[in-house]
DNA sequence: GCCGATTTGTCCGTATGTATC
DNA sequence: CGATACATACGGACAAATCGG
């Protein structure tokens, strides 16, 4: 449940391009006559607008207006710039997933290893071995490592169950920012055995960095997606002085 | 050269973080300080700092502060979230970017291909088959379909040139947004002739339909991607009442 | 081509809420 | 508890683009 303002008006204007409250590629109503019925500021719709825009449901054109490009067909399922755990991101879809642990180890890192995850070399580390699955099928292959002096305490079992509602829940450790890199890799034997490829030899890898509140960088985790339930969207936009 | 001083805040900042100015994984000085320093509201700095945690410079936190998370090595070299050529993108990053035509046509769209493009059946599109190299290397492979009657006048001439300073500068088009999907596919015997796979069966594919200042879609393109050189980086930002 | 009305884009100042220390 | 810092919200002003007369 949204408190902000903002936050409130952008799903109200969401809810009603989705419903065809508003005629598709059709102006909505201009800023002026938005804030008369939203009775709010022009500051608060305008940002509740730009959240609109950056998820692809309207274009604003200076001197124009703005205009619904919603799609009904073609939304996402898997959406980038927030941070969802497996759990979370299978409940908003309505899926039935479930995990399942192949190992649960303690680690140091090793040169190797640092350059991979970006953690210093002999940082100790939990590692986690995770098979996901949706409806039965295996989907999603997670190996992740988290710090040992932030994460401290985790075991095999709290895995079992949902490592961020530890992580946030027990520990209180604030989640703030993950970055992330997708990349297309070959399939190891190890892909090939969990992941049901068929005669796909390559798959989607989602390469996350996730730091806390305190700016340390304490989970490293590799996602490696079955190539056939992979799938992420964005909406570009196009601006003179472009932001790089 | 950005003109909107929340830009020209963004790239002063921006500089002096992958400087080294401000300390790696320390506190930027506060958003008092930099107002006072950079002589601008306070609005105005918050969006520039707004952009710096989309782009994964820095987190801010409530009552702490905003934190420096730049790490050198790991910047993007693709980002989401804006719509760039590949003449455009080849430039930003320094490399030697060459195209050729493989194919340019008028066709008719019929179930199929409007189904997958999104254009209606019947509409008149321009198709051009592109193949973009690197450095000598072939690395993407686009197919794409412009509306006839928005891109009227391209020929294969202009492909070889630049569609996008065609459609913007002598046609006048706005480019306003393009929605992006991005997935993992089964290479076809044409991928395989053309984009010298070596033993990768899979590549990824970015589908985009680009929208112009009238709200009509004139563009798909289906770009598909030598996996070695497909990289894509995302910062996401953990909110609770998540923007969905 | 010009002018005025409309609409979005940018910027500012201020007040209040909330989390941290 | 108070001081500091970021988050939200409001209202006003001007610039820039669009459109119609």
């Amino acid at each position: 449940m949204p408190k902000a303002k903002y936050e409130q008006l952008y799903h109200i204007l969401k809810n009603k391009i989705e419903s065809g409250e508003y005629p598709p590629h059709e102006l909505l109503p201009s800023e002026h006559m938005l804030i008369a019925e939203l009775n709010c500021s022009r500051n608060t719709l305008r940002r509740a607008v730009a959240e609109l825009v950056r998820a692809g449901y309207v274009q604003t054109m200076q001197g124009k207006g703005m205009r619904n490009i919603f799609e009904p067909a073609r939304q996402a399922t898997f959406t980038l710039g927030t941070i969802e755990s497996f759990a979370e991101s299978a409940a908003r879809n309505h899926w039935h997933g479930t995990s399942k642990i192949l190992d649960f180890a303690k680690v140091t890192a090793d040169d190797t290893l640092a350059h991979m995850t970006g953690f210093a070399p002999g940082t100790l580390l939990y590692y986690v071995w995770r098979l996901h699955y949706l409806n039965e099928h295996p989907l999603i292959m997670n190996h992740s490592y988290f710090r040992q002096d932030v994460a401290h305490g985790l075991t095999r079992e709290i895995a079992e169950e949902s490592i961020y509602r530890y992580l946030e829940g027990e520990l209180h450790i604030h989640i703030i920012n993950s970055k992330r890199v997708v990349t297309v890799e070959k399939a190891t034997p190890l892909d090939l055995q969990y992941l049901a490829m068929g005669d796909c030899n390559c798959l989607a890898v989602v390469s996350s960095q996730t730091y806390n509140g305190d700016g340390v960088m304490f989970e490293y985790t590799q996602s490696r997606h079955h190539p056939d339930y992979f799938r992420f969207q964005d909406n570009a936009v196009r601006r003179s002085g472009s932001i790089v």
